[in-house]
Order: C-alpha cells, then structure tokens, then sequence
DNA sequence: GCCCAAAAGTGAAACGAGTCAACTAAGTTA
DNA sequence: TAACTTAGTTGACTCGTTTCACTTTTGGGC
C-alpha cells in the first residue's frame, strides 16, 4: 500500500541525498571548499564515497543543490507570457521576480561569499546560467515563429542569461538588472558622467 | 658573451616550452583530448610530468599556447580608437578585423573542431574570453570619465565578449557579428519571419 | 507471509590531474 | 674556478572520479 504519493524508497533515497548535501554544505561553510575532500563529506553523510557520486554529478554540484528547473521556468516565463507583454518584458519581469528573491535573501550571504571565493564555484556557477542559452533561445525563436537557431535569438537568450552575473553584488540589483534591460531594448547608450 | 638579447637558458626553456605544447597539440589532434595523458605528452616531449605543470597552469592550457594578450588589444581598440569613432564602432572595427581573421583562417578548422568537441575546453575558451571583462569595462568607462563599476560599461564589456561565442560556427561570422553589433546599438527587435 | 527483480548502497582498487620536497645538472656571474 | 641560480628530475602523495564485484533493502505479485 502506498501511503502517500512517494514510495518509502524515494524517500530514503531522498534523505540521503539530503544529509549528503547538508554535509557538504556545512562543511564548506566550516572551512572552505578545497579544504573539504569528498571524503570527508562521505564520512559525514555516514556514505560511502560512491554513494555521493551516485547522488551528485560532482564536487560542485554538491554546492547547488536546489538548482533544478530554472531552464524549466524560463521557458515557461516566455512561452506563457501574459498576452500583449513582450518577450524582452515578460523576461524581465522573470528576473525580477525570481532570481532577484533568492539572490537578495539575508540567508544567502555566506553561501554567496562561499561561491565568490572559490574559482572553481564561480565558474560553475556561471556556465550553469549559461547553459540553458540553446532552450531558451528556442523559446524565444518559438514566440516568434523563427528559427530555432535564429541569431537574433540566440544572442538575447545569452544576454538576459548573462545579467545575473552582471548584477550580483551591485548594492541594488533591481535597478541593475532594469538598467540592462533597458540597454538591450534601446541599445546602449554611454554613461551619464557627472 | 651573450649573443642576443636572451639568454641561452632563457631560449631553452622556450624551446622545451614549446616542444611539450607541440606534441601536446599533435597529441590531442591525433587521438582526441580524452585519450592522452599528461604523462603522454610528457613521455613525447622527453620530460618529466612536473616540468609539464612548471610551463603550463594545467591540461586545458597546453591547447590555447599562443592565446596572450588579447586583453591589451581590446583596450587599445577602445582607448586608442580613431577621433570621432563611438565605442561601439570602434569594438565592431576591432571584432571585425582581429577576431574574424583568426577564427574563419583555414588552417584553423581541424583546432576549432577540436576545441568544439571537447566540453572541457570550450567552457575554458569561453573562460578565457569573458576573464577579461574587468579590464575591457575600465577601459571603457575610461573612454567616458565614468566610474571603473559602471554598470553599462560592464555590461556593454560582457555582451562584447560573448560575440565571439555567438557568431562561432555560423555561416556567414562577419554577417552575424554586425547583426549582434546593431543589436547592442539600437537595442534588440524579433526577427523578420518570413 | 514469501520470493524475486530492481534499486540503493558498500568497499576496495584504480586512474589521471596536480602538488611537493629533495635532489641533479646546467647556465650565469664574479 | 668558485658560488649562485634555476630548469628539470624523481618519486611519493592528495584528491576527484570511475569501475567493479558484492551486499542490503524494498516493493510487488503470488
């Protein structure tokens, strides 16, 4: 009999993961990344070393746990837009809404400095933004009937993709990330000097 | 009695240099970036694993050999552009007559392949690419007396940089980066479907 | 309740990238 | 020639990651 919607496996399966990736966590915050070998997440999660990589895909990974679906997410903030908002609008709104809570939350301090300080993280972190380019570029190509590897598309898709990373540690990212958007509706125009 | 204005020492450590770069390149193109070892390419190049690791930072490295100063153009590009030229013309110019010719030279197809092939090494291209924002942002907030962070010169730094990435592989390069060019000018529009 | 196939987890061994410390040998300089 | 510097060597080591052969757990059908 399945009592609820999840076996009693998936929940298992689930909990391990989870104390993986707390152990993980934890530990980086304890004492820095490259002074955490997987290892020692191992031992803590109380796994075996193989376990972690049945879990996770690699060390990096361990860090961006609650990652899923943003590729999922900005396809729908294109594809269901509210009727007569634009593309670039509906995008923008999309940041605004989504990236901007979770990056602006107190909690999210330490985990972001674990990230800024590590090398290895940045650029993880930062391919992993970028990698969705083909499907949201397919996305946008869709919403207008073009091509799926229409230029134009593509470039926008890397481009609204690559704000997060241009806003991050601005002292306020809404303006940022308002400020870009307009750049790429109007085009760029120099700075006001005083 | 020092014959040139280099060193003997001096010009065999080039000479090792470059001999551990070429069988690492002969390598690589030969079998594929997987299927060779460090230790491959330091048994060809006749030596040691760890004189490898004294020329070169790591594996990915030992591919983009002559990849320097790509940053100290961009910024005389911006900073030395001719009287009355914008910028954006003046990155458009540079992009157009510097990158265009190295990417599309025909000797260069079976490298492009290589690159395009192999995950690790086209994350660490596009790396190397974007690692010089800072500096291309400077520059051009230099070129408006405005402040170093700028945030439209750091964005107009970043979308400059990822043109390389976009134009890569499509049939028409010099097309597609006047394309990209316009839209960073006059801000981005859907593409004409037919 | 029992059996079986699938799934989760184990443990040890191995591989390759990269580091380190102690050494050798060659090049430079006085 | 003696003294100093530095490229390169050697071998052992760490760490991420994979493989493999093995045990345990668990869910479903009988």
């Amino acid at each position: 009999m399945t009592v609820s919607s999840i076996s009693r496996r998936e929940r298992k399966k689930a909990a391990t993961r989870q104390a993986i990736a707390d152990a993980a966590l934890r530990l980086f915050l304890e004492r820095g990344y490259d002074q955490v070998s997987i290892r020692d997440i191992a031992d803590a999660a109380d796994v075996s070393t193989t376990t972690v990589f049945k879990h996770f895909t690699g060390k990096e990974a361990l860090v961006f746990d609650e990652d899923q679906d943003r590729e999922a997410q900005l396809i729908a903030a294109v594809a269901r837009r509210t009727p007569g908002q634009s593309v670039l609008d509906a995008l923008r709104r999309h940041v605004l809404d989504t990236w901007i809570r979770i990056e602006t939350h107190p909690q999210r301090a330490e985990f972001t400095h674990l990230v800024d300080s590590t090398p290895e993280l940045r650029a993880y972190a930062e391919r992993m933004w970028t990698r969705h380019t083909k499907a949201l570029a397919a996305a946008i190509a869709d919403a207008f009937g073009a091509d799926h590897d229409d230029l134009a598309c593509a470039a926008l898709a890397r481009y609204v993709l690559d704000i997060p990373a241009l806003a991050r540690g601005r002292h306020d990212p809404r303006a940022a990330v308002e400020t870009i958007f307009d750049i790429l509706t109007h085009g760029w125009r120099p700075p006001i000097t005083g």
